[in-house]
Order: structure tokens, then C-alpha cells, then sequence
DNA sequence: TTGTACGCGTTATCAG
DNA sequence: CTGATAACGCGTACAA
């Protein structure tokens, strides 16, 4: 190995000359400069993570906090991964993954190991113990999403409100006024999952301010198959009912399916949109689905950004950040037909 | 910070008495072990994981090396993400994400920076510079994939000669004779990507086996639409076509609506058979397709396990695991009916 | 069974 | 503009 002695040495300086070079923590005369980068360049010399860690307590390493997998986290978790990861390194940071297997107490150990130097926590809940753990402990850390009173913390999120309003607003405007939405029953490790429970609210909220609109609201499982009982059933309580809001990717499917099987044509019967979600779910559907699309790479990238300010800024600074949903129409929705 | 040196005093020992208890390096007196451990208790102290990797020269952090998103990965790697971070944070390791963005020289500096012990490369290519750079500098790895001549080097792999025998064979005693093989168009930068390779080859030497069978083999973009002209294009080709295998998940489900588009009936008309993949893909469709399903977990598992065997093992081995995947039967196979 | 002391490769302070 | 040198927190010979 190759140490930063053997740069010294070599260039004819003395150690520290070069730690600042490599640093441009003060003013190195051009020449020596040139000198030590050659030698750098020539020996292949890479300044070593651990040791500048050790003296500098900064690892420049940060942390994805995650659920597990397997509770209906699809491929937006997916996107959030490879765009955080590669948000990181272009900053310079290395991205460990830590999903939710850890314990309180082991995510507490892997928090004052020091390996890491902050965390993004990804699927925020209303009430979320890993966010009550850091901020007890004082570690930085970012969010991509929200818990339910966030007055003093920095995070990034979807503007769910908006874009349900976006939806709905969508569909009345093509005439509908019966209209469910159809949520994802989470599992009791997401309970509480921000998401889930605020585009529900913003889902009533946005059909309350509409005169004339009827909704419905109803859960199933994050299932493939969840989908096709459901129908009948809103269908049964509403026979009027000309539009579904799904935020449950992997029970759109299914949902699509069972309307068609009863006869419907989509969208001349009946409208589907679902979201928010990363769009991959919505263009393989048939007919492909109009989708409120997460913007991943951006949450991602701010995320980043936000966590790396905080670690690094000169001064901390609060920022609440929203970003809306892009409502990609698609063939599931049209024009309200009254049926007969 | 609480450090070794904080224990050291309040339990009334030496620093390196420490360090051996809580490394288990030397035998301690119960005594005195109990004294440390419980004060380490009391002030919370865990172990600075800097000063460790310094000292040991080893960080108990591995990389995961795989290609950018956005290229046809899909729910598979999501998977390979989470599973393999588990799986090392179980054996003590921390898991980093390294997408493939990082040029040849920055992987080589990041290899060389010593935060790493080790990687385990994703989605293995015939031709690998990947592998032939972790060669070359001598850098411990592990593969989950295997490059063409892999003699001398440990991998875990599926067995897709076995797989695509099973799926064919079973097609075979359905009575289908003539099959067609829908692979998936990669992006330059996954040229040679081992599975799509193989599995054009496991699919003709599987078809050649077999007396009486046509086999037809195309390749399609990795994109949802991609699936509809080609079905037309190979019913021209072949009418009696009566099964399709494709290794092109996101063009599954467009292949499938093509066929029924077309008037068939599945699994009455025509069968399918989509892998290997995820299951997430094929319980989507409607029919549920029959599926190849990758063993994720435990190539993950397995790979982490190779990759610590290789940092920590007495003896270096060499292991070399082909795991078949798992032909999960579900509604879009079905008997051969001869069409007139 | 325990203690001493050196080294790991950098950063950063204090002097020139 | 440049050099010594003391940390950084821990592992591990070498001694006792």
C-alpha cells in the first residue's frame, strides 16, 4: 500500500504539505503542487477512508433507512436505492443500505459506531420511532417523507394533497361524480405509513370540496389478487360509481381486470388511476393505466442534498420541501358515461 | 464520544485488556469480564468503527457493484439489494451501494481507498472488465452471475441450462411443439449480460434435445410495449405456434394481451411461460403466468457468504453454486389443443 | 491473567 | 508558503 508518507517523501515535502495539497485546505505554491500530484498520479496513491475517518470524524459515508422488503415497498424502493446511492457518490459520500431488520438497539449501535456520518430514513410514518431515536440522539439525518408534525426537521415529500387534488379534479372535470379510492392495507411494521394515510385525507379532502361528488374509500391488501373482490363490492354499495383512485400498485391490476371482466370497458365505463407510484406498475397494465408518478430521482437527489447540507453547511438551515406528482394520462381514463 | 480508553478507566484496567474482551483475542478472567462489559453497558460505548478498520486494515464493509438503474433491472434487483444487505449486516458487515456510474477509474480508486474489504458483482457479464479489474488488482469478490470461463473463480449463479430444460420439457409433455423464445434486447452497456445470453442458448440446446420441435428465438426491447407486433410477427412466421417462453419480464405482459388481442385463449390456445424473474411480474398478469422464478434470496445469502469466506476464511475455497430455479405453474399453461 | 507501548494513515494545530 | 508533530481510537506484539 501506498501511504501518503511515500507521496511525501517522493515529492520532497514534508506530510502535511501534501495532506493540504490533496485537501486545498491552504494555499500550496503551484510548483510543489504539480510536483505532489505527479507523484500522486505516478504511484497510483489513494488517501485511505479509515485513517482520514479516524482523524477527521467524518466518514463520509451515509445510510439508507428502510422498511424490509417483502411489505409491498415494489419498485419505487427500487428507484430510491440507485438514485440515492448514485446522488451520494456524485457528492462524494458512499451509501450503506440499513433496512429495518435492525432492532432499535442495533440501528442505536450502528449510530455511534461512527461508521456512518448520517441516515436518510425512507417511508417516514406518522409516528416513527427511527426518526424519535435520532432526534434523541442528536445524528443528522434527512427525511423522504414526513412524520406527522415536523415543524423543526428538514425533509422532502411528495405534495400529496396536491396531486390527489390534481386527480380528482382530473376526473371531474371529465364528468365523474362517483368516484373510490381504493388504499393499500399496510402491515403493522407500516402502520402509520405517511403515504398511506395522507392520500386517504387528501382523497376526502379533495372530493369533499367538489359539490355533487359521492366517494367512497375502502382498503385491501398489497396483493396481486386484492384487487378483483373489491369491485364488486364498491360496485354493489354504488352502482353509479364511474371512477377508482387506487393507491395499491399491486392490486391495480387486478382491480383493472375484475372491471373488465364484468363487462366494463375501460375508459369508456369506467376510469383508473392510480398513484402515487413509480410508473413502471402503470405502463405494463392494458389498458396502461393513467398514474400520479413519484418524482424518485428528485426526492432521491434532494434527500441527498438535504442530509449533505446538514453535514457539511456552514450555518443549518430548515427546508421543507414538496414536490407534486405528475399526472401521466394514459388509456384508463375518459370521458364520463352515465350507464344505463 | 465515549472511547476504550473511558472503559479502560472506570473498570480499572488496561486499554488493551479491553480490547481483548470485547475481541475475545485472549482469554479475560471472568471476573474482570463481567467489570468491562458492564460498564461498557452503563456508558454506552460502542466500539469506533474508524480506529477498528485503521488498526485491523479491515472496514467489515463489502460493496454491491451493479448497473445503473433504468436499464431493465426491474423488481429482481431490488430484491438482490435488500436480501444482500440483510444477509451481510447478519455476518457483521455493512453493505454499499455501487452503481455502475462510477468510470473504471473510480471504481479503481474506491477499490483502493481501503473503506471496502470486499464486492460482490451483480448481473455478471460473459466478458466482465469489472472482473477482470477486481482480478487484476487481486481485490476479494464474489459473483452472483459468472463470466464465460470462470475455472478459477468462485461464483453462485442460477443453473439456467437446467431451468430452461425444465420449462421446455414441461411445455413438451403439454404436447407443444412449437415454441418460440422472446429474449430481452439489452442496452449496450449490458452486452454479453450472462443470464440473457444463456438463456438463448440453454432455450436451443433444450428445443434441439427434443425430436418434432420447432423453435423459434427473438429479441425484443426491455420496454412494456415491446411485446405486441412481436407476437403477430411470429404467429406469421410459425402459425402453429401454440407457446411462448420469454426472458423479457416487462414485455411479458404486452405479450400476453397480444395473444388474447388476437382471439386466443389462454392457457386454452396458447401457453406462456415468463423467467426467469421475480414472481412479482408474473402474479401481476392476468393470467397469472407460469413462471421461472430467480432463487433471490438465497443467491444473495450465498454470495455474501462466498465474499466473507474469502475475507475471513482460513484456506481460500472454491465454490462454484448453480441453483435451478423453481417452474411455479400458474394459469398460462396449459395442454396443447391443435388449432385448425 | 494483565499491562505497556507502538503503529495504523490522516488531519490539523502550532511554529517557522 | 512549508515543516514538525500531536492527536484520532483501537489492535496487537512484547513483557511481566
Amino acid at each position: 500500500m501506498v501511504t501518503i508518507t511515500d507521496i511525501a517523501k517522493k515529492a520532497k515535502v514534508s506530510i502535511s504539505t501534501v495532506s493540504y495539497a490533496i485537501n486545498g485546505t491552504r494555499p500550496i505554491s503551484e510548483e510543489t503542487r504539480q510536483r505532489i500530484f505527479a507523484v500522486m498520479e505516478e504511484l497510483g496513491y489513494r488517501p485511505n477512508a479509515m485513517a482520514r475517518g479516524l482523524a477527521s470524524k467524518k466518514s463520509r459515508v451515509i445510510a439508507l433507512l428502510f422498511p424490509g422488503v417483502g411489505m409491498g415497498l415494489g419498485m419505487t424502493a427500487l428507484g430510491f436505492f440507485s438514485f440515492t446511492a448514485e446522488a451520494a457518490l456524485k457528492v462524494g459520500y458512499n451509501l450503506v443500505l440499513w433496512p429495518e431488520l435492525m432492532s432499535n438497539r442495533s440501528l442505536k449501535d450502528h449510530l455511534k459506531n461512527g461508521l456512518v456520518d448520517g441516515v436518510i430514513v425512507m417511508e417516514v410514518s406518522i409516528q416513527d420511532e427511527r426518526v424519535d431515536l435520532l432526534r434523541k440522539l442528536n445524528f443528522p439525518f434527512s427525511m423522504i417523507g414526513r412524520t406527522a408534525d415536523p415543524r423543526e426537521l428538514s425533509y422532502v415529500d411528495i405534495d400529496i394533497r396536491q396531486s390527489m387534488y390534481d386527480a380528482v379534479n382530473y376526473l371531474v372535470e371529465l364528468g365523474h361524480r362517483h368516484i373510490a379510492f381504493i388504499n393499500a392495507e399496510r402491515v403493522p411494521s407500516l402502520k402509520g405509513h405517511g403515504p398511506t394515510v395522507r392520500s386517504q385525507t387528501a382523497f376526502a379532502e379533495a372530493t369533499w370540496q367538489v359539490p355533487g361528488v359521492k366517494s367512497i374509500i375502502r382498503s385491501v391488501p398489497v396483493e396481486p389478487n386484492a384487487g378483483t373482490e373489491i369491485v364488486s363490492a364498491l360496485l354493489e354499495e354504488d352502482p353509479d360509481l364511474t371512477a377508482i383512485i387506487t393507491h395499491n400498485d399491486y392490486a391495480a391490476p387486478g382491480i383493472t381486470q375484475a372491471i373488465i371482466k364484468l363487462g366494463y370497458k375501460i375508459p369508456e365505463d369506467f376510469s383508473i388511476i392510480v398513484g402515487p407510484t413509480s410508473p413502471h406498475m402503470a405502463e405494463i397494465v392494458s389498458p396502461p393505466l393513467t398514474s400520479l408518478d413519484l418524482p424518485i430521482e428528485e426526492l432521491s437527489r434532494l434527500g441527498v442534498r438535504q442530509l449533505v447540507h446538514k453535514l457539511e453547511g456552514q450555518e443549518p438551515e430548515l427546508t421543507q420541501v414538496l414536490i407534486p406528482c405528475h399526472l401521466t394520462i394514459r388509456g384508463s381514463t375518459g370521458p364520463c358515461h352515465i350507464r344505463k
